[in-house]
DNA sequence: CCGACTTTGTGCGTGCGTTCACAAAGGCTT
DNA sequence: AAGCCTTTGTGAACGCACGCACAAAGTCGG
């Protein structure tokens, strides 16, 4: 039987083993003094915690690059996400075959939803579509949407929108990357606005803004 | 001159106007009393903080869907990233053309890296390439890497890596999705583990163990 | 069967981040 | 030009989460 202690899963992830262990409290009791964590049992808890122990239907919606790398991402099935199914506006694309399943139009959105129960869809459409696509998911019931188009989406209360931005994390990277450059000196930290912005407002039509699109999709 | 409050963007971004205020004052005094923070200008602030009014240069390895996905995705250029290679093993895709860019062989990486000054490296291979591959990018003086493959990286301590799971989104609904239903008393939240539990340690071949599965990649 | 040892679960103190609230500052109106 | 109004920037209070430290509990060796 093998059993873990707080002290190594601490270790393990990087946190305090007294912060890991109240965080497990909060699941249950599930430890024993003077062992530790039967390693089994307390995967199964917390996995039960979290929802994986479930089988969720999905469905992915744009069979873009985006929607393929999704739809044969490993990492679904063995997290109980069973995708049921994958529609798309083009004609090219509806009927072929992936990952087991056809791609079907997405006209039949309000049906495959009803009648495959899907609880949880995934919007990897062109930001234009995003929002219609959405609308119709809603009005389906579709209680759940996770959105990788780089639009905000709006939506009744009731549903919960998780919107994953690819270039976030880059943007972290790049940031930490600034301030090892800035300690190298190799930059100069100055603020180079002024002449840019006195530019701006000078000549009348300003036509080159680049620094405002740089924080919008 | 457009001017926006603090007031307005806490309000559009969902948090307490004054942390939005103590947050800018970190990067200087921007605003003007009375009237507010002038749009433009603040826009070109935080993008300056951020580095998105540096250039990156980026290189993909990988050019699988989710690979080519990222070379297609908009918001990498426009937030000052700009993809300068992409790699892959496969002699059936190197060669071909895409966003601009000619896929090369991973062969060329060490060149690759140095000739056109790769800062910032995207992994998007299989999880077993992975390891292999950034090992050769942390030879090749590459200090910033996204791994988007399903695998813990070991690097040294002057390399930063940021892992990105596409399900972990997809799991936090998942777990919403799940306490709205407990709380319609759908699903019992009963601990249906020592059913399975005790059967695991009565048969002795333990065969079929789905939980242990759920909760690694 | 008992005592020593190990590790959990948690009450309590501390520190940090968030929020409140207000003085300072700038613009606008009369 | 002067006073009023709006909004910033920030000192001070609050609250929550983290970490320490220890009692409770259970195991293992003798």
């Amino acid at each position: 039987m093998a059993t873990v202690s707080s002290e190594e899963l601490a270790a393990a992830a990087g946190v305090n083993s007294a912060k890991l262990r109240k965080d497990l409290s909060h699941l249950g009791s599930y430890g024993t003094r003077g062992v530790g964590y039967e390693v089994e049992y307390l995967v199964y808890q917390i996995s039960r915690a979290l929802g994986l122990t479930q089988d969720w239907v999905v469905a992915i919606i744009g069979v873009g690059n985006l929607g393929r790398a999704l739809s044969g991402y490993g990492g679904f099935a063995s997290r109980g996400f069973r995708v049921a199914a994958l529609l798309d506006a083009d004609p090219g694309v509806v009927g072929a075959r992936l990952s087991g399943l056809t791609v079907e139009h997405i006209d039949k959105l309000e049906t495959v939803v009803k009648d495959r129960e899907v609880s949880i869809a995934v919007i990897a459409t062109p930001a234009s579509a995003a929002q219609a696509v959405c609308d119709r998911l809603v009005d389906a019931g579709v209680t759940s949407i996770l959105n990788f188009a780089p639009v905000v989406l709006s939506v009744p209360e009731t549903v919960d929108v998780r919107k994953v931005d690819l270039s976030i994390e880059l943007q972290i990277l790049a940031f930490h990357e600034q301030r090892k450059a800035a300690g190298n000196g190799k930059y100069d930290d100055y603020d180079e606005y002024e002449g840019k912005y006195r530019s701006l407002r000078a000549g009348d039509p300003p036509d080159s803004a680049p620094y405002i699109q740089a924080v919008d999709a």
